[in-house]
DNA sequence: CGATAATATGACTTTTTTGTCAAGTATTCT
DNA sequence: AGAATACTTGACAAAAAAGTCATATTATCG
């Protein structure tokens, strides 16, 4: 059960442009730089998050990427997505790498339940946290995420 | 964000040790027909769980795997964990692949906050769930963690 | 005691995911 | 227009994960 380095990464370098007043671009050169990546990985994953509505670019000198919406707009989960699916369950039971025709537990089977009920109750964490979460000191939100737990 | 494959798959076996008597003994070989996985993935999966003490093997003829505890006494949490780390944080902000000696979000890194905060989230649903209730009837179950999102 | 049924293990192959590259297109500045 | 700056794209290379194999060990049955 892991988040991907995609998702990681891609949401690095969309937070480097949240923090930018709104409308203002920078490079991909410069996020690469202040992230510590590549340029051309830094391109693929801001390009992931363009076609996903979260970002678009300029192209041209003076060009750059810019947030399509303010970070109060964009939750994690929506960004999460764009950069890899939360796939927790169907996977399996769909696409079945297994010698048998149908996945063996398609009848009365309680492991695409969970998953399932696991991919909601993670949806839900990730749908209410914006990017503007996550702008925050990094004190006062995980006081604020303790909270969820209890 | 995902469950991988052998989370998947060694939960698969785990559960079909789960649904013998208690103290039952399964082969290799029968576990493997019944998931449609090669006997080599399934031993190499109930090792795993071997070695996380969730499981035992009886060696030589008549021998086979056995569940050390009941289901009801072992959580998905702790089978997840046997199987593959619940890894939301922390491989990246120690082992950084960037250019960078170190994370470059190392002071004040929300994005930590919120990896760790959701791994306990994810880690809170997981240890409330049993192999128990996996055994369960699906509409039963399914009805029950929708409880839970409430 | 030998044949058979079973697990044990680590190295190896295949597949998927990550990350890079090279050649191309658009925009602006002078 | 020409040069410089930036994004675009699909194919490729590298790394990690998934899955297999060959060989060894252990236990039971006759």
């Amino acid at each position: 059960m892991r988040i991907t380095a995609q998702e990681e990464y891609g949401l690095r370098c969309l937070l480097q442009l949240a923090y930018l007043p709104q409308g203002k671009s920078v490079t991909v050169k410069e996020v690469a730089a202040k992230e510590g990546l590549s340029t051309a990985y830094v391109e693929k994953l801001l390009r992931l998050l363009g076609r996903a509505g979260l970002v678009h670019s300029v192209r041209g000198m003076r060009g750059g990427y810019v947030m399509n919406r303010a970070p109060a707009q964009i939750t994690l989960g929506e960004t999460i997505r764009a950069l890899g699916t939360i796939q927790t369950t169907g996977h399996i039971c769909s696409a079945f790498t297994g010698s048998k025709d149908i996945c063996v537990h398609f009848n009365g089977c309680s492991i695409r339940s969970i998953w399932s009920g696991l991919t909601s109750y993670i949806q839900r964490y990730l749908d209410d946290t914006t990017l503007a979460d996550l702008l925050e000191d990094e004190y006062v939100l995980s006081t604020r995420l303790a909270k969820r737990l209890t």
